[in-house]
DNA sequence: GCCGTTTTCGGCCCGACTGTTTTCAGTCG
């Protein structure tokens, strides 16, 4: 967590300079310290430990030295000083939209400008005016951006991401200037969270393309519009950007619109190493000194490759890299040394180990649910209804149960090819024992649990629940391990040292959640749990038939977490399943 | 402030769009 307060603080750091209109690359160094530092993918303290900080690339001796003082005492003298040479209000000009640097620190030179509330004030009564530079459509543009930052502007989930997005691709693939057109961006990363979408096409007919967008319903607003390019904001008050390129420059773009930044960045640098320029139109030669500049577009002579992104990566030495990977944690290393994990597709998975029924509340009959997930190509279903406690949500009695496994057991003597497992989602109480006592326990094929109350309990409790559960032998999986409920409830703090140690050593398998607001496991977290040699299950916990079809997003956050089909379960077919819960 | 198979100075990822200019600075991604 140090390196998240050390990033922060060199962001802040940067803004200032910029602010006080100090030397732009010593901003700008501070920023790219403060993403690599970000996307570590190790301990910065082991770094500081083995005397390595200056592995960071951007971590030179002076910034090694304010890392060190940061870890030892959590601040910094040198950013504590700053701090106090500008007011406090001020850096908050720097997040209103439309506003940079120059002019924020234009409005505080010329009219004492501290804080957005006075900016809106200034801009209002017509005093920005008066500045040199400022004229009535920059005061507009300002307005505008105020009302943007007042909004906040949030992030949106990635299953609603996925459908807005597909709102304006589906028609825009049938217009027929269209040859292709694709989602970028975070979204196509399948990031949990999505701030703004990104569209790109390929088209020789750019402005019949960008017309055509623009005629879009749901579109309130047109913030740019170029010959290659436009942005909108749909009536929802989400941002759309949509790019149009040629053909040859495809694959360059979608690797620069899917990004992330800092894969960018890395990218290019990697090209600049090998006497090349990437940028997105394509993989240029450097030209030799004296000859002419090179362009960006139509530089004929010198582009190498950008149709595919395939081509772009060969040309860097790299392998493909899955957009899902692109966040610079250690992926661009790995490809040039031909390393990547082949990762988890919708493909390998045979069964859902999470869902469920009427028994409990799900909306539809075990045979139902068996059936749907059989029409997805799956082979078992687990049906995991809840227990007893959980009285909201129908949890079942001892009675229940009964009922419940004589039916399962009729369908199971009907169903060929297709097994329906046993099972439940335990509740783990707010002392960490199960809802249901071993004996009952011992009776299911597959024992799911998790917590569903409690969840403001400390650190310590919570930890401690869960590594109680983790130490009850009937128990196999634990689902939804953090309780994070998208933008209904934060992930409770757990001690994820403690808990992984307690799955990996006890053999619990830990759910990656593709329940849409859930994704939880999260990607890092996934990760970590593999890196602890811990097995994965990615399931839906569906309560209907059509959330079933939830798997990709469950599949895509355990791809951000670098997992493959053998660290998941539920690629096993159902006699490697019933082998690895010994049943 | 960092960095180097053009190395201790003089560069620093790259391009589109907008607004205010009359060739470019500012902002954004």
């Amino acid at each position: 967590m140090i390196s998240k307060t050390i990033s922060e603080i060199f962001r802040a750091i940067a803004k200032i300079l910029e602010i006080k209109g100090e030397n732009v690359f010593r901003a700008r160094a501070y920023e790219r310290a403060a993403r690599n530092i970000e996307s570590l993918s190790e301990d910065i303290q082991d770094l500081i430990n083995e005397n390595r900080l200056n592995s960071i690339p951007g971590v030179g001796s002076d910034l090694a030295q304010k890392i060190i003082e940061i870890t030892k005492t959590g601040k910094l003298k040198f950013f504590e000083e700053l701090k106090r040479s500008i007011p406090e209000g001020l850096l908050d000009l720097l997040r209103v939209p439309s506003v940079g640097p120059k002019h924020a620190k234009l409005f505080y030179d010329k009219l004492k400008v501290k804080s957005v509330k006075e900016l809106e004030e200034f801009a209002r009564k017509g005093k920005l005016l008066e500045l040199e530079g400022i004229k009535e459509k920059t005061v507009e543009n300002i307005l505008k951006g105020i009302a943007l930052f007042k909004k906040g502007r949030e992030r949106m989930d990635l299953a609603s991401a996925l459908k807005t997005a597909d709102e304006f691709i589906k028609p825009l693939k049938k217009n027929p200037y269209a040859r292709k057109i694709s989602a970028c961006g975070s979204l196509r990363r399948m990031r949990e969270t999505v701030g703004d979408i990104d569209i790109l096409a390929v088209s020789g007919y750019p402005d019949k393309i960008i017309d055509a967008f623009l005629r879009l319903p749901n579109i309130k607003d047109v913030g740019a519009k170029g010959l290659t390019k436009t942005s909108v904001i749909t009536k929802e008050g989400i941002k759309i950007d949509l790019r149009i390129v040629e053909e040859k420059s495809f694959g360059a773009a979608m690797i620069y619109f899917t990004g992330s930044k800092n894969f960018n960045i890395k990218l290019r640098q990697l090209a600049i190493k090998k006497n090349l320029k990437i940028n997105e139109y394509g993989v240029f030669k450097v030209p030799a000194v004296g000859a002419p500049a090179l362009g960006a577009k139509d530089n004929k002579e010198n582009y190498l490759c950008g149709k595919s992104e395939e081509e772009v990566f060969t040309s860097l030495g790299l392998q493909f890299i899955e957009p899902e990977l692109r966040e610079d944690r250690g992926e661009i290393e790995l490809a040039a040394r031909d390393m990547l994990p082949r990762l988890l597709t919708l493909k390998d998975i045979r069964g859902d180990l999470h869902a469920h029924s009427q028994y409990s509340d799900g909306k539809n009959s075990i045979l139902e649910m068996a059936q749907a997930a059989r029409d997805l190509g799956y082979e078992y279903l687990n049906m995991s209804d809840h227990s007893q406690s959980l009285k909201v949500a129908g949890g079942l009695s001892l009675e229940d149960l009964k009922i419940k496994r004589a039916e399962i057991n009729k369908l199971n003597s009907k169903l060929k090819d297709f097994r329906i497992f046993f099972a439940a989602e335990v509740d783990i109480d707010s002392a960490g024992t199960l809802d249901y006592p071993d004996s009952v326990l011992v009776e299911f094929d597959i024992v799911v649990a998790a917590i569903h109350t409690g969840f403001k309990q400390s650190k310590q409790q919570i930890t401690k629940r869960l590594v109680k559960a983790c130490k009850n032998k009937n128990v196999d999986i634990i689902a939804h391990p953090t309780g994070k409920l998208w933008g209904t409830r934060d992930p409770y703090e757990i001690d994820f040292e403690e808990f992984f140690k307690a799955a990996s050593d006890y053999g619990i398998v830990l759910e990656v959640s593709a329940y849409p607001l859930r994704l939880d496991l999260n990607d890092v977290n996934c990760r970590k749990a593999k890196e602890k040699g811990i097995k994965l299950a990615v399931s839906t916990d569906s309560h209907t038939t059509d959330q079933l079809k939830c798997m990709s997003l469950g599949v895509a956050t355990a791809r951000r977490g670098w997992l493959t089909k053998d660290d998941v379960i539920n690629t096993l077919s159902v006699n490697e399943l019933l082998n690895f819960f010994k049943l």
